[in-house]
DNA sequence: GTCAATGGTTGAGGTAGTCAACTATCTACT
DNA sequence: AGTAGATAGTTGACTACCTCAACCATTGAC
């Protein structure tokens, strides 16, 4: 068993990928702030592109305190992006809703991220191909139950 | 062209790739934790592994403002991780340094990082040198200068 | 020797995040 | 029905991160 060479792929491939997440990282923050918007605020939202959910399941989504839940969607709700809504059936729970603004922000967003990636720039699509069969793999292997889903391209 | 199909296979492009990124940071995050280090404090540390370097540089490489850096010293510095030193031939800059239980306490940290991650599992082999072949080709390309370093491993 | 540029710090202010305590509601059990 | 305990969200206190503007100290150039 070459463990030594394993290691070392090990080690480069962890660094590598360390590397491409900061890089992802800073454009992410970097096009989410031309929005006026906060990389959470963003990650929430994109987290309501799908449909409304209650508070407490964003809180699980965003893997933070309910609490955090609270102030984040003050801050979104004072700007007119997002608006808390009843629960049908249970008085307890508020339901988190984009606004039609909200939606606007969110769809536009999205569009800003795709259109230039630092992923997509460098391969070409056969290796485009290869590396999103790969990264599928080890994303999806052992993931949250349901946390990546389509941006609701309606 | 079938810009169509391009399109789409960009969109799952990027959206594995901001899953994956999501993982790590993560996953960062919680290794990071049980040193009771933050995500920020950790990163400075690991630019300084190479070795010493004046606090602007660090503030360049963080892309953050260099009074972010002042403070973030301050709390290593309390800790005894890190240590200021006056530069030679200018009185005005100083340089960061590890101290010898801010090394210790790196190399344990990436370590650490190293034993499990979400990358190693889930491919064999093969597969991760295919992987790593690409990452370090989109990594690589328009990369900061000189930001993506070995961990040191003195 | 003065003056502008540079390196770092300080203070104010905002967001993100945690935890503990609290309110309102719901559920289950008697 | 009525009470006891779980659950959803909020509040308050506290810390870290981060930026900006104002501020020293030093440097370097003229």
């Amino acid at each position: 068993m070459p463990a030594q060479e394993d290691l070392a792929r090990t080690h480069e491939l962890v660094q590598a990928v360390l590397g491409l997440s900061e890089r992802m990282r800073r454009h992410y923050a970097e096009r989410v702030d031309e929005f006026d918007l906060t990389s959470t605020q963003a990650h929430l939202l994109r987290e309501l592109a799908p449909g409304p959910r209650p508070m407490g399941e964003l809180a699980g989504r965003l893997a933070c305190d309910a609490s955090n839940v609270t102030g984040l969607t003050d801050r979104l709700e004072a700007r007119g992006l997002v608006e808390r809504r009843a629960a049908p059936g249970d008085r307890r729970v508020k339901v988190l809703a984009l606004t039609h603004e909200g939606e606007r922000v969110q769809r536009a967003l999205w569009e800003r991220l795709m259109t230039d990636s630092p992923v997509a720039a460098g391969l070409d699509r056969r290796d485009q191909q290869v590396l999103l069969g790969l990264l599928q793999r080890v994303v999806v292997e052992e993931a949250r139950p349901d946390c990546s889903r389509p941006p609701a391209s309606a």
